[in-house]
DNA sequence: TGCTAATTTCATTTTTTTTTGAAAATTTTG
DNA sequence: CAAAATTTTCAAAAAAAAATGAAATTAGCA
């Protein structure tokens, strides 16, 4: 349940805006997570995403009640898979940080940042499969060669559809 | 490198299906490691793959050296992912493991059962971000639709396209 | 039914991951 | 250029996840 420091049962206008930043950083945190992304990553991203200016780190620090260290490297984490950016403040040295709002190029920018790298390798592991085959009984090479070429293609498909399953998406 | 007993250069019938094994354990780990499953899980299903006979659980806990409490769960979430089945061996009181292959079926079950629940409590959240909505000055509020209206744009294309994926899977 | 093998469960230990916090590095500006 | 503000880095601490192993349970068989 989201702390409230009022009594009263109407919340007043800043706990309002406060309770569905709670509820955007509890679904980014989870969103993240099943991506394998840390809390902290999905606490700065959830925080983001509802703030209608963009947020300088101290900010997202002392909101979160996270560490500098923690909000430091999620940030770094965030603007590798480009899901944040930095903006210019006039009249302030520190950066500012804005959400990226459009699902389609972050997912576009996942995929080919942590998946496809990982398709990269998983073909030459087949390739090495193949090289620690030959030299069998006929059935036993069979069974094997016919695994192998499961994986091949499991692994052409991955390659084939991920990337075009960004484009796929009209939201 | 995989560990070799021999020291002659060709390797013996066994260890040629070891080095394939290895191989295979070590593709799947690292598969399942991606969908956020623990090592041990890829292990198993990696040794599995590669085995034309079925294993029972004594014979997996040998061959990977884990034990057999990971083993048990192990088999356990498999079975939930339907990745393995029991195969009935004559004469064996023993349960008997087999990989199941068909990468498009276990894909669409792991949508099913690890995705998709997600989907249904994301939805959830963004009703309860709705119901925490009202009563902002308009520009603030709409501000706040319009970040809303994307999450359920998002959320509507993850539940109809995820599902469908599985159908495009042609391999 | 009682005995034994096979499997599951779960408290504890180990390993891995994440966070913290303070020192180091960098950047800005007076 | 130096002082101050900001950000990054990284060793250590904390937290989370996974593996272990032994006790408890279940299932098969004589």
């Amino acid at each position: 349940m989201p702390s409230s420091t009022s009594t009263s049962g109407k919340l007043s206008i800043q706990e309002m805006g406060k309770e569905l930043e709670i509820e955007s950083i509890d679904f980014f945190v989870r969103m993240m997570s099943m991506l394998g992304m840390p809390r902290s990553v999905g606490e700065i991203y959830g925080l983001l995403y509802f703030s209608s200016s963009p947020l300088p780190m101290d900010q997202i620090v002392s909101r979160l009640g996270i560490s500098l260290g923690s909000a430091s490297q999620g940030l770094k984490t965030l603007r590798s898979l480009k899901a944040v950016r930095t903006s210019y403040v006039p009249g302030d040295r520190r950066d500012h940080y804005l959400a990226e709002t459009e699902f389609r190029r972050l997912f576009a920018n996942f995929i080919k940042e942590e998946i496809m790298p990982h398709m990269e390798s998983a073909k030459e592991r087949i390739e090495r499969m193949e090289n620690s085959l030959p030299g069998q009984d006929p059935d036993t090479e069979n069974f094997y060669k016919l695994r192998i070429e499961k994986l091949k293609r499991l692994t052409r498909a991955g390659g084939r559809l991920l990337p075009a399953l960004a484009g796929l998406l009209k939201f």
